[in-house]
DNA sequence: CTAGGGTTAG
C-alpha cells in the first residue's frame, strides 16, 4: 500500500517512487530535499486533498507531523487551503499543541488572515511564549499595531512571560501607537525583565525615541549598547533621515567614522537620502564619491538615492545626466525623475518623460502617478490631469487605481486653477472616503482664492478627521487674516492654544562651505546678523523704488502697520537669501531650503532681488522648487 | 522553530 509521502513523492517524479519503495521506509531527509526543491502548486495540493477523499483509490492515511509540515510551507497563496488543512489537523488526531499550530499561525499571518489567526490562538489550550510571539508579530507586520500592543498586555494578564523575541515586535507596533506612555510602559517591562541590553530590543527601543522626537533617549540608548554593530548604526541613521532630522543623521554618520566602523550600502543611502532632504548636493556627492574608492557597493537603490538627492537639491541637469548613465532603472528611479521635473516646475518634462517610460515598458505604480499629477497640478494642466486620471481609474492594474492621495493631487489641480466647485463636487463622487489630506488640498485652494465660506465648511470636515492638524488650523487663520476677520482668527488661535497645538516654527537654511546656516523668523543670532540687517534694509529701499509693496495681509492683526512689515521682513527665506547674496559665489545660484511653503512676500521679493542684483535664487519649500531668474519665477507665479 | 538597517510617495 502507497501512503500519502509516497504518493506526494511520486508525484514529484516518477523514479523517486521506485526508489523510494526500494527503500522501504520513508526517509524523511531524503523526500524533505525532493520536496523543498519544488515550487508546491496548487494542483500538488489538489493531489494532496485527494487522499482524502472517498474517490481516490488511495486509502486515507493519517500524515505524519512532517508531511503536515512540508505541505503547509508550499501553502501560502490561499487561506482556503489553510483552512483545509486546519480542518485535517483537527480530524487526524494529530494535537493541536504542536509545532504545526505555529507553522499554521505564521501562514495565517504572512497572508495577512489575521481573524483566522486569532481564532486559531484562541483554540490553543494554555499558548507559551513562542507561540504569543508569533502572534504578536503577525499584528505588528501586518500594521495592526494597536492589536499588537494588547496582546502583549493579555499575555501579561494570563502570567506568560515574554522573552527578547517577544519585545522587537511589541516596541516596534508601540512606536507606531500615537501614545508616548504606552512606549515607557514597554521600556519599563523591557527592563523588569532584564532585556534592555539585548542588541536587538535596545535598537527598537532607539528607534522608537526617535519616532516621538526623543533624541537625546535614543542617544543614551545607542550610546550605552553594549554591542553595537553595523546595523545598529544603520538602524538610527535611517530613523533619524525617515523622521526628519537629517543633519543629526549626518552627524551620527562622521560619528561612525570616527568610530572606524565602515559603512555600507545602506549606510550610504540613508545618509544620501538625508542630504536630499538638507538640499546638501556637494556633501551628498562627497560622501558618495568616497564610497566608491572605499569599494562600497553601489546598487540601483544606492543610485537611486543619489538620483532623488540631486532632484531635491533642485540640480535637474545632473539629475537627467545621472538617470540616462545608470545601469539599471527600475520604477523608482523612474518615478523619482518624473517628480523631480514635476516639482521643479518642469512639467512638459515631467510628462514627457512618463510617455517615454511606457514606450520602454516599464510599469508606472501608484508612485508614479503622483508625480505625474502634480506635473499637471503645478502647471495648471487641468484636463492632463483629468485624462490621466481617468486613464488610472479605467487601469486593471491594481497598483495603479487612484487611491486617496491621488484624489488630493486632483482636488489640488482644480483647486489651485480656481475650479473650487468641481473641486468640492470631485471629492463628494469619491469611492473611497476623503480623508484629511483630500480636504486640506480643497482648504489650500480656498485660502489662495479667499473662498472663506467653502473653506469653513471645508474646515469642520478636517477638524473632524484631524482635530489637532496644526497645518490645517494655521492655513485657517492666515485664511481669516487675508480677509481682515480677526475674530475667527482669534477663535482659530484659542483653540489651537487649547488643544496645546503648537506652530511649526519656520526656518531657512542656506548651505555654504560645507556647512548649513539655519535662519528662523527674526533670528539674530547668526554671526553676521548686524551685516545681514543691514544688507536686507538696503534690498528692500532699493526694491521699493522699483514698485515692491510689502504684502502684510498675512501677518498678526494686533501689530501696527510698520511693525507688520518689520515681521515681514525678518521671515527666515529674506535673512536667508541675504546670507547668501553677502557669502555666496555670484558665478552661483543662492541655494535656500524652507521647512514650509514661502509665503506670498516673500515669493514676491525674491523675484525683485533676481532682478535687482542679477543673481539666480533657487528656493526649495515644503512643496516644491521655485527659480528666481531676472525677475521671474519657475513656477510662473503659480502655486 | 521566531529577530534589528536602505531608494520614490504620504
Amino acid at each position: 500500500m502507497l501512503n500519502a509521502h509516497a504518493v506526494i513523492t511520486n508525484y514529484v517524479s516518477p523514479n523517486f517512487h521506485q526508489k523510494f519503495q526500494r527503500r522501504g521506509n520513508a526517509n524523511a531527509m531524503l523526500w524533505r530535499r525532493r520536496l523543498t526543491k519544488l515550487n508546491f502548486t496548487p494542483s500538488t495540493f489538489k493531489l494532496f486533498s485527494l487522499l482524502h477523499t472517498q474517490d481516490c483509490s488511495f486509502r486515507p492515511v493519517p500524515l505524519t507531523k512532517e508531511a503536515f509540515t512540508y505541505i503547509l510551507q508550499s501553502c501560502r497563496s490561499n487561506t482556503n487551503q489553510l483552512q483545509q488543512i486546519h480542518g485535517l489537523l483537527l480530524t487526524t488526531g494529530l494535537s493541536l499543541k504542536n509545532s504545526l499550530v505555529t507553522c499554521l499561525l505564521t501562514n495565517l499571518t504572512l497572508l495577512g488572515n489575521m481573524s483566522y489567526a486569532r481564532k486559531l490562538f484562541d483554540e490553543m489550550h494554555k499558548p507559551r511564549t513562542f507561540l504569543w510571539n508569533t502572534l504578536i508579530k503577525g499584528y505588528t507586520k501586518n500594521h495592526i499595531f494597536i492589536e499588537a500592543a494588547s496582546v502583549y498586555r493579555e499575555m501579561r494578564l494570563v502570567g506568560v512571560l515574554p522573552d527578547s523575541f517577544t519585545f522587537p515586535f511589541v516596541v516596534k507596533a508601540c512606536a507606531e501607537l500615537p501614545d508616548i506612555w504606552v512606549c515607557s510602559a514597554v521600556h519599563a517591562h523591557v527592563v523588569k525583565f532584564g532585556l534592555e541590553f539585548v542588541a536587538m530590543v535596545r535598537t527598537e527601543l532607539m528607534l522608537m525615541y526617535v519616532r516621538f522626537g526623543e533624541l537625546d533617549l535614543a542617544d543614551f540608548l545607542f550610546g550605552s549598547m553594549v554591542e553595537r554593530d553595523l546595523v545598529s548604526w544603520n538602524a538610527l541613521i535611517a530613523s533619524l533621515v525617515q523622521n526628519g532630522h537629517a543633519s543629526k543623521a549626518l552627524a551620527l554618520f562622521r560619528q561612525m567614522g570616527m568610530a572606524g566602523i565602515k559603512p555600507d550600502a545602506a549606510t550610504i543611502v540613508s545618509v544620501l537620502s538625508g542630504c536630499g532632504q538638507l538640499g546638501c548636493l556637494e556633501i551628498g556627492e562627497e560622501i558618495y564619491e568616497v564610497s566608491r574608492k572605499e569599494g562600497i557597493e553601489c546598487n540601483i537603490i544606492v543610485d537611486n538615492a543619489r538620483l532623488d538627492m540631486c532632484v531635491k537639491c533642485g540640480n535637474v541637469a545632473k539629475a537627467k545626466n545621472m538617470f540616462e548613465e545608470m545601469p539599471k532603472r527600475n520604477v523608482i528611479t523612474w518615478s523619482t525623475m518624473i517628480l523631480g521635473y514635476a516639482i521643479n516646475g518642469e512639467s512638459e518634462k515631467a510628462l514627457g518623460l512618463f510617455s517615454r517610460m511606457q514606450k520602454e515598458d516599464v510599469e508606472p505604480n501608484y508612485v508614479t502617478f503622483l508625480g505625474v499629477l502634480s506635473a499637471c497640478s503645478h502647471a495648471g494642466l487641468v484636463n492632463e490631469g483629468r485624462a490621466y486620471f481617468d486613464y488610472m481609474a479605467r487601469s486593471n492594474d491594481k497598483n495603479v487605481q487612484p487611491r486617496k492621495e491621488h484624489y488630493a493631487c486632483m482636488v489640488d489641480l482644480f483647486g489651485r486653477s480656481g475650479h473650487l466647485g468641481e473641486a468640492y463636487r470631485f471629492i463628494k463622487s469619491m469611492p473611497i472616503e476623503p480623508d484629511a489630506g483630500v480636504w486640506g488640498a480643497l482648504l489650500g485652494a480656498c485660502a489662495i482664492h479667499q473662498n472663506i465660506e467653502l473653506g469653513e465648511h471645508v474646515a469642520d470636515q478636517i477638524f473632524q478627521l484631524a482635530p489637532d492638524s496644526s497645518s490645517y488650523l494655521v492655513l485657517m487663520s492666515n485664511m481669516y487674516a487675508a480677509s481682515g476677520r480677526w475674530d475667527c482668527v482669534d477663535k482659530v488661535r484659542l483653540r489651537m492654544r487649547k488643544r496645546g497645538v503648537k506652530k511649526i516654527a519656520a526656518y531657512s537654511s542656506v548651505e555654504f562651505e560645507g556647512e548649513f546656516h539655519i535662519f528662523y523668523g527674526g533670528d539674530r543670532s547668526h554671526p553676521q546678523s548686524s551685516l545681514i540687517f543691514e544688507k536686507l534694509d538696503e534690498l528692500l529701499k532699493e526694491m521699493r523704488s522699483m514698485g515692491y509693496i510689502p504684502n502684510t495681509s498675512s501677518v498678526f492683526h494686533d501689530v501696527e502697520t510698520e511693525e507688520k512689515e518689520a515681521t515681514l521682513t525678518a521671515h527666515s527665506e529674506k535673512l536667508a537669501i541675504t546670507f547668501g547674496l553677502l557669502n555666496v559665489n555670484p558665478e552661483f545660484p543662492i541655494r535656500v531650503m524652507k521647512n514650509l511653503r514661502i509665503c506670498d512676500d516673500c515669493h514676491t521679493f525674491s523675484k525683485y532681488v533676481s532682478k535687482l542684483t542679477s543673481r539666480e535664487i533657487i528656493i526649495r519649500d515644503k512643496i516644491r522648487f521655485h527659480h528666481f531668474k531676472n525677475g521671474l519665477c519657475s513656477c510662473k507665479d503659480f502655486w
